[in-house]
DNA sequence: GCCTTACGTCAACAGGGTTGACCCAATGTG
DNA sequence: CACATTGGGTCAACCCTGTTGACGTAAGGC
């Protein structure tokens, strides 16, 4: 059908279980959907169950399954960032945002996972980007250095995010299958095919665990080094 | 049938259409459709079109399509690694694995996609991670350090190059629309609502190009902060 | 109370992964 | 050279997926 989703609808008809459609209650049965029976429960089929519809009534609201994900990961960023208002510390400002993003990401791996590399430029997510920029512009940076490093900023906690979000989406036997291949695989190694390895092998089994905030950390360290003198964090 | 795969083969039997099937060559096809044919070209069936095989026959090499796509990945790391000789320079060296990594990734977008945050447990991998290591030991870093920070960097890297290769896997359609509405969006912002971003308008075409090499920049940076003194870097 | 049309429903299609049964032929042995 | 073994290619079938076009019913404007 592909037909024209209108804004505003009028016509509400309930369906034939009783409930009346509406956008909003699709996107929040989608993602009560995959917090309750696991990343694999999102299909047209299955939300159509839940929603006790016909499944195809979903293209009535949405174009497609991509309509869809759009906005799912827009109510994602907006639940993420809700509240959040930049104190005078830069540094804990750009690491609240980095924890914020993967919080609601984390919150909704499935989904996350689906709309992580998708750019959808949409009001809350520039709102981000107006913060962002302008935590790094009363750093001291030159307009030109702060849009630059903010985007490699936001697209490395966006990148590991995505990443992580997209591990624990993953089938329960796959995701341990690979978290015990750090303890497993890893432990019995050649020590002279493998030297480096071997010499760290005691924390190998932590190589499984997220690298997400020791990324941050690292740089947050470099952009305050690179900081226009005196304008430092605030510690 | 989940069979178990063995590793040597002797009873190779030639196929319906004379291919004589291995490991070896549902990997390089595999890669090759993806190639040619778009990314949304690999599935089990097409897969065995390619080969003249029945799709079912891929399930006596690989225990299903999990199976598969870890096999890709490894084959992508050993591509991407073949050949590499680190340098008496451990950042230097570090650096050229983050851009092997990339372009092996741009290489096969959509395989990448699907196979980025696994852990392959195969060779390839398992040696590359010996040598990251490695490097970080003869820099000066503590076992426990070396391992942590390793982490943190190959998962940033990892993390970004799947970014973009998930981006460029997209339709097409999608991949430009999401240009567009970039462009769009950014070009009539209300000076009041986006002040920061209205301070560096000038900047905000070049926000379209990758961070990549920008953001390993910064972490490599952070690094060499960090390093024992007196193992610092030839430059 | 009628007419229009929005929208929920239904049936169907094409494609996906995975399975168990079948059976041929390549191999190692005598 | 002949035979038993079994690896592995083939086939049919099952259930899942997203998406469509046709259909009809009930809601709203008049």
């Amino acid at each position: 059908m592909t037909t024209r989703v209108p804004q505003e609808r009028k016509r509400r008809r309930p369906t034939r279980s009783g409930v009346v459609l509406s956008e909003q209650l699709i996107v929040e049965t989608a993602l009560r959907l995959i917090g309750e029976h696991g990343p694999e429960a999102l299909s047209v089929r299955r939300l159509g169950a839940a929603l006790g519809c016909d499944p195809t009534a979903l293209y009535r609201y949405f174009h497609g399954t991509d309509d869809l994900v759009l906005a799912i990961a827009d109510r994602i960023i907006g639940d993420a960032m809700a509240g959040f208002v930049p104190g005078d510390d830069w540094v804990a400002a750009l690491r609240e945002i980095a924890l914020r993003v993967r919080a609601g990401y984390l919150a909704h791996p499935r989904a996350a996972a689906m709309a992580a590399h998708r750019v959808t430029r949409r009001h809350n997510e520039i709102r981000a980007v107006d913060t962002g920029i302008g935590l790094l512009l009363t750093a001291g940076f030159a307009p030109a250095d702060a849009a630059r490093l903010y985007l490699a900023f936001i697209d490395t906690v966006l990148s590991h995010a995505a990443t992580e979000a997209a591990f624990r989406a993953l089938p329960r036997h796959q995701r341990e299958a690979d978290h015990r291949a750090w303890r497993d695989v890893y432990q019995d190694l050649d020590p002279e095919t493998y030297p480096s390895l071997t010499a760290v092998r005691p924390e190998l089994p932590g190589m499984a665990d997220s690298s997400f905030e020791q990324a941050v950390d690292l740089l947050l360290e470099a952009l305050t080094a690179r900081a226009p003198a005196g304008r430092h964090s605030h510690r």
